[in-house]
This record gives C-alpha cells, sequence and structure tokens, in this order.
DNA sequence: GCGCGCCCATACCCGTGCGGTATCGCTGCG
DNA sequence: CGCAGCGATACCGCACGGGTATGGGCGCGC
C-alpha cells in the first residue's frame, strides 16, 4: 500500500464529520460545534480527501450521506465513545484528592431505588468497599454513560433498555403495569391487555429521549425521568406501561392497572466487556448475592 | 462538574503517549514516532494537564507507568484501534474503482489453507458472492487486523489464538502433532507426550510475535511464518508443537509425531461484534455449512 | 418567470500551537 | 570527578486551524 503517506484521522476531524452527519446541514453543525461553517466544510472535505472517497452527497439544498459516510458515523462515533471512555477512566483511575478513587453507578432517576439501596447497603457492609458516586440520568441514557466511561456499572432493564455491547448480570425479574390518570374508565379494570392501550384517545404514549438524546416525532408529552412522567399521567396528560416496581412511587391521581401481556422486565447489572477493574467485580458479584 | 473548559483530548496526543508508554523511553518513542523528544514530552506534558493526573514516573534514568497511566495505556490502544476500524471499514465500504467493494479475510500464512480454499470456492458457488481479499500474516496478527478494521474476517485457532472480544463460529477441531528433525530421537515414536518435549537439548522452543509486534526473549528462534517454521525445524534448529493439518505442507527432513495430551485446536472464523455487514453474515453462514 | 434567500464552497487573512534546534540539569557510572 | 545518557526548558519559525467576506447554485414564493 502506497497510500500511507496520508497522515492518520485525527479525532477532531472525526468529531466535526460526525456533527455534520447527524444534523445533515452544515450551518446548524457548525454552530453546535461553536465554530463558523467555512473550516467546518473545509475539514470534512479534508476528512474526504484523507479518506480518499467521498462522505456526502452535496446538493446545495440539501446534504445526505453516502455509503461509505454511514459507516463511518457508525464506526466513528464508537470511536469516539472508546476516546471519551479512555479519559474518563483515565481520571476515575487517578489518585482522587479526597481518598482513593470510586467506582461510579447509573441508573434511570426513580427507577430501581430501592434495589440500588440494597445493593449500595450490602457493597458497603462489605470489606474492602470503595465509594460509589450515583449518578442519575434519564430513560435510555446509561448505555452512554457506560461506553464512554463516565460510570462503571448501570443497571438498565431489557428489553427497554438495549443491552447490547455490554455484559450483564440478571438481578430481577418482574411484570408490568399501566399508569393511568385516576378515573380513568380502564382504571377500575383488575387487569389489562396491551391491545386495551392502543389509541387510548386523549392519552397518547410519551416520547423517551433516543440514544442520542432527541426525540422522535409524536403527540406525546417528553419524558426525562420517572417523577415527570408519574406527574404527566396524573394530570391526564399520557398513559404509559411500566414495570411493577413504579407503583412503589405513584403519588395521588395515578392507578396502576397490571398489564398482563407485557414482557417481563429483568434488572440487570451491566458493565463494560473487557473490564478489568476489581472494585466493579465485587460490585456485581455483591449484587448478584442480593 | 466545572472541568469542561479544558478541549478534549486528541487522538494525536494519544498516539504520543502510547508510544512512550510502551518504549518507557521519550527518546526511542520520539524516534518511533518520526518526531524529536522535546516536542513529545511537552505533547505528553499537556496530556497530563489535560487529565489532570500524572501518567508517567520520570527520574531522569528512567519512566515508569503510573496507575492512571496504565489505564490509558490500555484504554488509548483500544481507542486508537476504533479509530483505525473506523478509517479502514469506511475505506472498504467506498464504491472501489473495480467494482463493488468485497470483504477482506486474514489468516497465517500457511495455516488452514485447504480450509480457506474450500471457504473461497464455496463462497465464489453462492449467489451474490462478493470479491474477498485474503491477507495473509503471521501468527497472533489476525486479532489485530480483525481490530483495526483493515479484514472484515479471520481465521483463529483458539486456544492459541487470543478470540477474547470477537465474535465466532467453530469451523473444525483436531489435535496437535510434534514437528522434529527427521532423525531426532523423538522421531521414531508412534505418539509423544507434553512432557516429552520438554527442555530439548538444542531444540528450544520457536518465539512467535506478541500481539505488539515485539517477541519475547528466549535461545529459540524468531519465527514469522509456517514454512519459516518448518525450514527452521528440518534444520535442527527448533521443534514445536502445531496441529495436526500442519502435516499436509511437511517437507523433507520433517518429521510429525501425534502429542495425545496437547490441548484440541479448533480452527474458528471470527468478526467484530456488532457487525452489520451483509457480505460478513454470508461468508460466515457459508463457511459453517462446509 | 424572475428574484430573493438559503446554504455550501472559495478566497483570503490572522493567530495559535506544533514541531524543530539548542541547551540545561540531573543522575548513574566508570 | 568527569562524562554520557536522558528528560525538561527556552526559543523560534511556519503550517494549519479558524475567522470574515463573498461567490455560486438551487428551490421557493409572489
Amino acid at each position: 500500500m502506497g497510500a500511507r503517506s496520508v497522515p492518520a484521522v485525527e479525532s477532531r476531524e472525526l468529531r466535526y464529520f460526525v456533527a455534520v452527519a447527524e444534523e445533515l446541514h452544515f450551518s446548524r453543525a457548525a454552530e453546535r460545534l461553536g465554530m463558523a461553517q467555512p473550516p467546518l466544510s473545509r475539514a470534512v472535505a479534508q476528512l474526504e480527501r484523507r479518506l480518499g472517497t467521498p462522505l456526502l452527497e452535496r446538493s446545495s439544498r440539501s446534504v445526505a450521506l453516502t455509503e461509505a459516510g454511514a459507516v463511518l458515523l457508525r464506526e466513528g462515533r464508537a470511536a469516539l465513545d472508546a476516546l471519551e471512555a479512555a479519559e474518563h477512566r483515565t481520571r476515575r483511575a487517578a489518585p482522587a484528592p479526597t481518598g482513593t478513587p470510586g467506582i461510579a453507578i447509573a441508573t434511570k432517576a426513580g427507577a430501581s431505588d430501592e434495589l440500588l439501596a440494597k445493593l449500595l447497603d450490602a457493597h458497603a457492609a462489605e470489606p474492602g468497599a470503595v465509594s460509589v458516586e450515583v449518578v442519575l440520568c434519564g430513560p435510555g441514557q446509561q448505555a452512554r454513560l457506560l461506553r464512554t466511561g463516565r460510570v462503571d456499572v448501570a443497571l438498565l432493564h431489557p428489553p427497554i433498555d438495549d443491552v447490547e455491547g455490554f455484559d450483564v448480570e440478571a438481578l430481577r425479574t418482574e411484570g408490568q403495569v399501566a399508569l393511568l390518570p385516576a378515573g380513568h374508565p380502564l382504571s377500575s379494570r383488575t387487569s389489562l391487555r396491551l391491545t386495551d392501550l392502543e389509541d387510548l384517545p386523549g392519552l397518547p404514549p410519551p416520547r423517551y429521549p433516543r440514544a442520542d438524546g432527541t426525540y422522535p416525532e409524536g403527540p406525546g408529552p417528553e419524558v426525562h425521568d420517572h417523577a415527570q412522567l408519574v406527574q404527566l399521567v396524573s394530570l391526564g396528560r399520557t398513559a404509559v406501561v411500566v414495570p411493577e416496581v413504579a407503583r412503589t412511587h405513584l403519588r395521588g391521581g395515578v392507578t396502576a392497572v397490571p398489564v398482563v401481556d407485557a414482557p417481563e422486565v429483568t434488572t440487570v447489572i451491566a458493565w463494560p466487556p473487557h473490564s478489568r477493574s476489581l472494585a466493579v467485580a465485587r460490585l456485581v458479584e455483591t449484587a448478584t448475592r442480593l
């Protein structure tokens, strides 16, 4: 191969390309990156020259990904995640000013509270326990925190959450219930089926953020955490199917009805594959003994 | 967190750090990188400032990794591999000047020849077959080619090769034989045990390259491929235990004797996890039907 | 149908920061 | 005690990344 004359791809270029590929709009991408549009155009063109292939189809009215561009978007995101993970994990491995470096765990705000509490208690009681930082985040965000190394482990709920690419250990399994505004016709039922909950008039399903932080289109309200979800239900703005454990945090104005044919939801503890951290292994081991 | 003022880690800095961490010597690392030593020192110091933690212990006579430095070496290598993989896979996804982009497969030079030939024949006979580039490499190098995206699939031989982090499908299993110079006292035996082969006088085991391309210390010869290995055996410079299939490529001067208690070796086809390539899936499917 | 406006590319300029050379300071060794 | 090896520091020049101004192509509205 004689193409070794071109220098290697820099992560900055990749960040730029990913921004453009996500926005499909140079000016918006430039704004998101905090820079002007012309240098962004130039940087992407330079990346295309480096790779020897067009990544974007520009038609002066719109921008579209080429085949190679789609590959680079996917692979580039993974590489940037790995880069960020290296950075975060190194920071975490640094001797902290306050004692020994601990580990960080992510969980959806408002979900698995009592399980997490038990886990933290059990871990604290272990010999050699390290401090555990709890990072609460919105639904669907744990995977990103885990991939980018901001946390060491996460509590996830497949099949709601995607656990692709992580090592997991199941902790518990439960059914699901529908959360309905009190007084709704269905709220007096003792059980429901999924078909009962399709197209409820005036109660569109909420919209959860996607992995990239954007929200799908639709009539339902955007939801960032469990408390907000419960409030939206009590206000009669939405209805939703959630794991049973959510009943423990209900407030007035919300009724939970079991959904008999909803898929079982498991709570798993997840960590990055190839983890070499003893602290992570110990925490997972403690979790599986709960 | 108020530390968002520092810009993100650049891949160039990581490459520099990894070089220094591997050499544990600034001047040698600078030479390897094709640059002078002072800017390298400065770049690493800047990386340490960015991360807020020392990565290396310099004692003016030697360089050692700190705890955080060891983490960054491990994670940084993975991130750089991912970056390189993004680059290679994008190049491969580009519409090639000659027809449609194919896929690339890596195998140890001189190993699994007939299996590979059968696979290529079977694949070529399939409808919708794409062109397959065969990349021959030294033992232990396939994993790197796969991780860095230079090839899409590889033939590996656990437990000799490490398949950690790849998806694999087993193709065949075989025993192992000892390759000895013709006329060696043991070559008249009909079978051997591993203990028979320990510390053979004048026949030190060969040294295979490690994953990073360096060779372990020892008295045996360095080996890059199978042909070289066989020649070294016939010259009475080494003796080695290899999978049975190697018998098919023997030359005069080399005798193969079964080793009854050597671990079974499997031939597997491996590919990166989360592969989305239809061509890879088809090739793997063809391979498993052989 | 023509013109306006959106949006990406080009042209040009400036400053930062990367890399090079020269040199210092430390330390282990002969 | 002096030398040699090695990393850090000082200083400099230039290449490249980023900014502003502007061009050009195309869709859309009146």
